[in-house]
DNA sequence: CTTCTCCATGGAAACGATTCCATCATAGTT
DNA sequence: AACTATGATGGAATCGTTTCCATGGAGAAG
């Protein structure tokens, strides 16, 4: 196990200084002749520039980091695809973290990044916009995926009637206000998605349709709301947490509690399988029992049966937009970025029964 | 954008060197009421310490690298999520690269990782043992999940007959032959696999067994030969590579070249697919006209009609094992590890028709 | 009381790069 | 010829840590 040369190996080898060598190596000016030499000698004793001494100089370790809830869930995974795709050919390393969807472990990451210097970072957020406001104070340029954080939640409003009063009361000397943060973020359009999705199947004639959400999917209710419209029936909206046994347990919950309804939005691939899963051991046939459609596209979609009707939304744009974004930053500030989504009809949904 | 706290502010602010701080944080000998200060001051600053300058010190990066072919294969991220894990858990960093099953590509990255000095790798390797030796050389820690690393085409045997000459020339002063490398892995037991689906399928009645195979699954191959036995079709063994178009080509290949097969053992998820879809496209019905077995469980092989008969393997747990044995190197060389399969018996498969 | 040992302690030297700054040579201008 | 502008060059400082080594003081053993 022969040790690396490092720069001062070359300056001697070369016969010039070390700062000659760095200039050269990393496009400062420098006569032909020197250029030459050094590049010759360099490639002859195989040298590479140690990232360790650059960075510690630079006060920043190159790359990126990224953070994402879950690497089993296929949407993530060609997110995390994308990321790579963008940062290996920009020869960039990326560190990659998994949350678990837990604001806990999210924060012991970001800090593991924070101590690594990493000043750049991709992530699907799970815990509050507070949890990123020390980062993005720290000078991270963070770029969100996938979804916002949520805007942190009121301590006043999380607590029932004496809160209301002291909400009054404070209002006008409150503390910093629950915000949204600020931050670019790169998104598929979950509002046109969801809103083609509930069109759709109100165009088959469904009119109790049950929107199945997991962790994140914020954004994707809002838009269902939005969509169906009033009156609201809130017993048609129900959550998962991330794992699969919750997704379907309230798969399962929903179908026997309303059997109602006559048509499902699954919010993520795991719900639309839960879905499957549960309709199948309740004995509901889909599509003639019910309708189901499912937000994100994954090969399987194709291979169940029925095929699923789905939202297909471009996991591995984002994540190569994002990264994009997070290398070119520092020029100017990104703006967020919306990809488009499209509703591919296959076979899971019906007219209502 | 305020500046972290470093090592001597610390000190200043304790009144003591920082040759204490450093040795008060990292567990070395310092008397119970320095210590107690230190300790009372660093949190007070929010002080952590910079892993750049300490990588620079040791002259290594700590944390760990993996490289995968894929994370968007189900079962690279499963075996990614265990890796993390049990990285998390150690509050180590991990540099992830997706090698997309190319030699070259996983070069360059291998490359990259040398580059910032990271120590150790876990890798699904695609490239020769030779591809790994340098880095091995250099000093790497290097785990191998889920596959080893071919051991290296002998140029002579590939380019034909004057290599045959030149070989005969060159035979004692011959540059080090063909030979395996010899790291530690972690694997699944892929001949106790394979076998035990082989026999199933026998046990079924099916004489003309295929292999779908897919890159890097040599020792699938090499175990399905060993369970079927003399005399081997050969023509009932067809490759693909990594991509979802090339599997579903070489299965659907497969069925017609071959319309006398009866039972199809796909050698990973991404094949188990393809054979369902291409059955699927040539009106073949699954288990009547073709029995399907599929190396990989995955989530959706319940959803499939009919549900997929797999063999499981841990790839979760592929991931955690190789990670604790990487963390743990350095004390006593690491041992190979092989983990259990189990055949699930769904209903892809019936009796020959 | 002396001597020896043992620990806590802090100064300073690494680690390997980048980058500021001073120096020097050469060419161009008056 | 004298002076200036320009560009190549190398020495040295710097980044934040760990770790070697010397120092000094306290306690134990003689």
């Amino acid at each position: 196990m022969e040790k690396r040369a490092t720069i001062k190996d070359v300056a001697q080898a070369a016969g010039v200084g070390v700062a000659t060598v760095s200039r050269v190596l990393s496009g400062g000016s420098a006569s032909p002749s020197t250029r030459e030499r050094v590049l010759a000698v360099a490639a002859q004793l195989d040298y590479r520039p140690s990232a360790l001494g650059r960075n510690l100089r630079q006060r920043r370790t190159g790359g990126m980091g990224l953070l994402v809830p879950d690497l089993t869930d296929s949407f993530f995974g060609r997110l995390a695809e994308g990321v790579l795709a963008c940062a290996r050919s920009a020869g960039e390393p990326v560190v990659v973290g998994s949350t678990g969807d837990d604001p806990e472990q999210e924060s012991e990451l970001i800090g593991m990044l924070l101590e690594q210097s990493v000043d750049r970072v991709i992530a699907v957020p799970s815990g509050d916009a507070d949890a990123w406001r020390p980062a993005i104070r720290a000078g991270m340029t963070v770029i969100f995926a996938d979804r916002l954080p949520a805007v942190p939640q009121d301590p006043a409003a999380a607590s029932g009637f004496g809160d209301l009063m002291l909400l009054d009361g404070l209002a006008a000397a409150a503390p910093p206000p629950a915000r949204a943060l600020d931050a670019p973020a790169v998104l598929a359009d979950d509002r046109a998605g969801i809103r083609t999705a509930v069109r759709y199947l109100s165009g088959l004639g469904h009119r109790r349709i049950a929107f199945l959400g997991g962790p994140g999917h914020d954004r994707r209710v809002a838009a269902f709301r939005e969509a169906v419209g009033e009156p609201m029936d809130e017993e048609l909206i129900v959550f998962a947490t991330g794992s699969r046994d919750s997704a379907y347990a309230a798969a399962s919950g929903l179908f026997q509690s309303r059997p109602d309804l006559s048509a499902v939005l699954a919010g993520g691939n795991m719900l639309g399988e839960a879905a499957v899963l549960a309709a199948r051991e309740l004995d509901l046939r889909v599509p003639q029992d019910v309708s189901l459609v499912m937000y994100d596209d994954v090969p399987w979609a194709e291979l169940c049966s029925p095929p699923l009707t789905v939202i297909a939304q471009p996991g591995r744009d984002i994540g190569y937009r994002a990264a994009e974004l997070v290398l070119r930053a520092g020029s100017r500030r990104p703006r967020t970025v919306v990809l488009p989504t499209e509703l591919i009809v296959r076979g899971s949904c019906g007219p209502r029964r």
